[in-house]
DNA sequence: CCAGCATAGTCAACCCGGTTGTCGAAATGC
DNA sequence: GCATTTCGACAACCGGGTTGACTATGCTGG
């Protein structure tokens, strides 16, 4: 039986919600309900050196606007703080509270018991040769989580 | 080296981006510039039986006004036609298009011929061990591709 | 038969994370 | 000095979701 092309890309899909999903529950079961994917990513962008609206904004290959909204949002719950840049009036530098660093923390955790768990159940040897293919399929392109990252939620 | 959880999540994303920008780039070059993943999937709904808005929603998981927004944008581009329901006069009748087939079939074929590239690149045992590892995985729920299906675009 | 309830589609406002355009201030380079 | 570039902020808009409310229609049990 040959899967359609479809249905592939949708079991990929399907692979990526699962885990997300699951890592977002747990994060809001433990008080961190307002979190995101994109949320972790511009984070995770942020405090390796994407300090500003712009530069973030080209980190994740978005405008400066999109960019800076999600700092807005960011900063709005406590993942980041602003101030001045010394060196150049323009700017505002931007990094992550320890709120911030805490959240990513157990989102990466919460993504690796996962991986743990897919590893447990198809084995680990198979779970690195599926993440190798992939690797090989789809290479090093910027992928950057969309919003609406969850499932259809009613 | 064993990758992160987080890794192999954006790599199932990946996969799927990969898949479904080459498809939807492809169906524009053709003329259908205005087709995102998910019209394809509300309209392979339609045309499974969903026929009414209110189906429509509970077939897609979201609210019967969201699957109605879709419907008036599927309207709007002829890929579906919707006329009164002789036997509920609350009710309107969705059907495809012409139209709506000829993009239906187009991005079926194009996803066959992505994921044939594919099975030529990492070879068909292994993409069908794949797509049964996922499958094993996430399951059958049902996996709706999201509005903003495409990559970041600058 | 009919009141009460359920269901249909429509209208409206809102959300979220994107987009583009514009602006004044600051920085850069010739 | 000045033309150009870059910065963040403001604004409007987009697409695909959400919820609430409404009128019309259909169903059912007393």
């Amino acid at each position: 039986m040959t899967r359609s092309g479809a249905d592939l890309a949708l079991l990929l899909l399907g692979g990526y919600r699962s885990l997300v999903e699951s890592v977002t529950a747990e994060l809001a079961a433990r008080g961190h309900a307002d979190v995101r994917p994109v949320h972790d990513f511009a984070m995770r962008a942020i405090a390796s050196g994407a300090d500003t609206a712009s530069e973030l904004g080209r980190r994740l290959e978005v405008s400066k606007q999109a960019a800076a909204k999600t700092i807005a949002v960011l900063l709005e719950r406590g993942y980041v703080r602003r101030g001045a840049d010394p060196d150049d009036a323009r700017r505002k530098r931007v990094e992550v509270t320890p709120l911030g660093w805490e959240v990513m923390h157990q989102g990466e955790a919460l993504f690796d018991a996962r991986r743990d768990e897919w590893a447990g159940r198809i084995g680990p040897e198979r779970l690195a040769e599926l993440e190798r293919q992939l690797a090989e399929l789809v290479g090093d392109a910027v992928v950057r989580p969309e919003a609406a990252g969850g499932a259809a939620q009613d």
